[in-house]
DNA sequence: TCAAATCATAGAGCTAACTCGAAGTCTAGT
DNA sequence: ACTAGACTTCGAGTTAGCTCTATGATTTGA
């Protein structure tokens, strides 16, 4: 079966090796098998793994938490329920985040008319007949 | 006119007021002003702009990138150009995330699923006859 | 055979963004 | 007059997530 080195793993995934063994080291990686002299040998579902891992990051879910879901999924089907709840949360919360980009985006839109604007009329003052500055 | 102390804009903007402190000592709040003992004194704008710095960190934006354009803003109109851009950047970040975030949540739903349909089944195993474990 | 590259571990160092403790000032109420 | 509470500064401490250095083993190509 074909197998990948940590420095492999890195380049395909956009991360440092150095990253790659922090994560074992927080006990993300225990499926990682090793050769005879101690050489993390990566198999295909590792890399598949740490997509997952990737993505649970991105929404935002610290290492400790991520370690927990690993854990579950060592532990088999007894953790079923835990993990389905798990994701579910992390839905929850990524649904958060985009309305809350959605507001963030609204404000920020409004800036980029605003000095859109003034940059046009070459002042500020432009804005600010009866509001104030940095407001608008 | 009315002013507000540190504690009223914390409970206000739900910060602490030693992170309000912090913003100050980095910078982001020059134009606060002091009565004579030295204490701060919040106007209604100053919440404004605490609320523009809110959003701009929502983006993402580092402390110091928001220094710099709370600097900008100190200049006056000659650096209308920057802050236009700045905005504009912040706008196709702030798009990019979103699009990142759609693909993130893509995986997390279809993780939903597939915990879903194993808790259903009572194991794992009714995702395994022909791929593998946590990769599906 | 030897130098370069890649792997390993342990542990130190770094950065961002707070978070807090110490010590002191000021104001308001009893 | 005195205590409580809110304000100040300065600087130290905390946490997360890397990031790197030192040291050593192993492999690989000239």
């Amino acid at each position: 079966m074909k197998t990948y080195s940590i420095s492999e793993v890195a380049k395909k995934l956009n991360l440092t090796v150095y990253t790659l063994r922090y994560y074992d080291k927080e006990g993300l990686l225990p499926f990682v098998e090793r050769n005879p002299n101690g050489t993390r040998l990566f198999k295909e579902s590792d890399i598949d793994a740490l997509k997952i891992i990737e993505c649970l990051k991105s929404t935002g879910m610290p290492i400790k938490g991520i370690k927990t879901f690993i854990d579950w999924c060592s532990d088999g089907d007894d953790t079923l329920q835990q993990r389905y709840d798990m994701f579910m949360e992390r839905k929850a919360d990524v649904e958060a985040q985009m309305e809350e980009l959605k507001k963030t985006m609204a404000v920020i839109e409004h800036k980029c008319l605003y000095y859109k604007t003034a940059l046009e009329a070459g002042t500020e003052e432009i804005h600010k007949s009866n509001k104030i500055s940095m407001t608008q």
